[in-house]
RNA sequence: GGAGAGGUGGCCGAGUCGGCUGAAGGCAGCAGUUUGCUAAACUGCCGUAGGGUCAUAAGCUCUACCGGGGGUUCGAAUCCCCCCCUCUCCGCCA
């Protein structure tokens, strides 16, 4: 959310960036309800200042044992006006909030401008794409037939895009997750968390899926829940409503959970295999950091999401996604993709993008400032670190071999009991 | 699920029969005095948000906020109703 201060002097510069990230809020209309609004409490705090002072008054005349009916009538007189006015104010308030909600955040000025994911930028890549002597295949076909990937059982327990592991393929999506932690535990410096994995409607607005993206999550109607879409969700939340002390800036969280999405509307879309699916593991990284340096700890946590795949000797690239990818609270963000040979494709397995204090905003996560001696909002940063089916699909297809097994990665192999071939 | 207790400022903790209580007191924090240094002591400051004035400063001023929402009342942290959360006991279950 973007403070309405700031809206209300930056009119054209929270207009351009609707325009460049596709965003329809109606910034004429918040500014107008704005100006109502504060046409109405001026009006309903001078008739509160007026019934508080006709209520002293009365207590006064009271303890020295007076006749107070006639000052009695006429504060009855202005409560009622006051409830009126207030209800006004409240839909007035109301309508705000709404609007407010829907207000993008700016992107920050090192992004292009552009309309879709054709004009991200090309940042780096890591390795090439490994050359093969037979003819690769992708991971649908390799986890079917080695059996480690189950889609059929996976549909009939919940349905299309559930995706059940088996075997060494769950053991592998274990592996990693255990991987993956050493590193941003130990070498890394995040404290790992494990929250709930559903979420209520206040950590859903919090964090910017609410009201936006409301049909897009699993929600369970008799608790007003919803199954987290990612782990950034409830570990951004552990600090809603608080402060956090300065000298404890950046908090640098990891966590692992499962992630739910409806993907309404993606149907038809990458339909097969572990590409696209409802439910999937992520290792996800959050960080609270001081505004100044938001935007370095920015890239050292693209450095922290890369360095999982370099271990793993994955070929990657990382792209700066211009305004029209940029996701609603993003003001930056880099996304890596992990190349699939036998899929064909570069695969986004993380996104990490700063937030400024856009969700500190939303969700009043704030800390005192030494400097100013005033209250700041902090700034939010989050990055997969990362999420799993697409690296299992890069993994299986990348350590193919010609006789259709797989080669354990190096640095994995600790943690699968020291094997070294799957199938 | 049943019975009970409770939710007050960063923390602890008072709040009488509803009326200068935004809220005593303590701790922490900040600034200063004292001190050779440290400790201690002393003095002052010390919630958040939204209006107004105004240079989007300081200051001044008003309003709201004592878990959330609603109600009673001229007036509520204090009374009533609903909800949420925490704790204890019982039941049930992993």
């Amino acid at each position: 959310m973007l403070d309405i201060k700031f809206i209300r002097d930056n009119i054209d510069r929270v207009k351009k960036a609707c325009r460049d990230k596709n965003e329809d809020a109606d910034i004429n209309m918040l500014i107008q309800i704005d100006q109502e609004r504060r046409q109405f409490i001026k009006e309903v705090d001078s008739l509160r200042e007026k019934n508080n002072k006709i209520a002293s008054e009365i207590g006064e005349l009271v303890r020295s044992g007076q006749d107070i009916s006639n000052l009695k009538d006429e504060a009855k007189a202005i409560s009622n006006q006051i409830k009126d006015k207030e209800q006004e104010l409240k839909e007035l308030q109301a309508k705000l909030d709404l609007l407010l909600l829907k207000v993008p955040n700016i992107p920050d000025p090192s992004v292009p401008v552009g309309f879709n994911e054709e004009q991200n930028l090309d940042i780096s890549e890591y390795g090439g794409k490994p050359q093969y002597d037979f003819e690769v295949r992708d991971h649908y076909f390799l986890g079917e037939v080695l059996d480690i990937l189950d889609f059929k059982r996976g549909a009939k327990i919940a349905g299309s895009f559930f995706p059940m592991y088996k075997g060494d393929g769950a053991h592998l999506k274990r592996a990693l997750i255990n991987f993956m932690f050493e590193v941003h535990t130990l070498e890394h410096g995040y404290t790992e968390v494990s929250p709930p994995f559903l979420a209520n409607r206040d950590s859903m607005t919090g964090t910017g899926q609410l009201p936006k993206l409301e049909n897009d999550m699993y929600y369970v109607e008799s608790d007003d829940l919803f199954l987290i879409p990612t782990g950034e969700v409830p570990v951004t939340n552990i600090y809603r409503d608080e402060y956090i002390p300065e000298a404890k800036l950046p908090v640098k969280f990891v966590t692992y959970t499962p992630c739910f999405r409806r993907e309404a509307g993606a149907y038809g879309k990458d339909t097969k295999g572990l590409i696209r699916v409802h439910q999937f593991d992520k290792v996800e990284l959050v960080k609270f950091t001081h505004p100044e340096s938001s935007y370095d700890e920015h890239e050292n946590l693209l450095k922290d999401a890369e360095n999982i795949l370099q271990r793993l000797g994955l070929h990657y690239r990382v792209r700066l996604l211009c305004t029209g990818d940029l996701s609603f609270s993003a003001a930056k963000c880099y996304d890596i993709e992990v190349w699939a040979p036998g899929t064909g494709k570069y695969l986004e397995v993380s996104s990490c993008s700063n937030f400024e204090d856009f969700q500190a905003r939303r969700a009043s996560i704030k800390f005192k400032s030494k400097a100013t001696g005033k209250s700041e909002y902090v700034h939010t940063l989050n990055a997969s670190g990362v999420a799993l089916p697409r690296l299992v699909i890069a993994i299986l297809e990348t350590y193919q071999t010609k006789n259709g097994k797989i080669n354990v990665p190096d640095c994995l192999k600790k943690y699968f009991n020291g094997k070294e071939i799957i199938g």
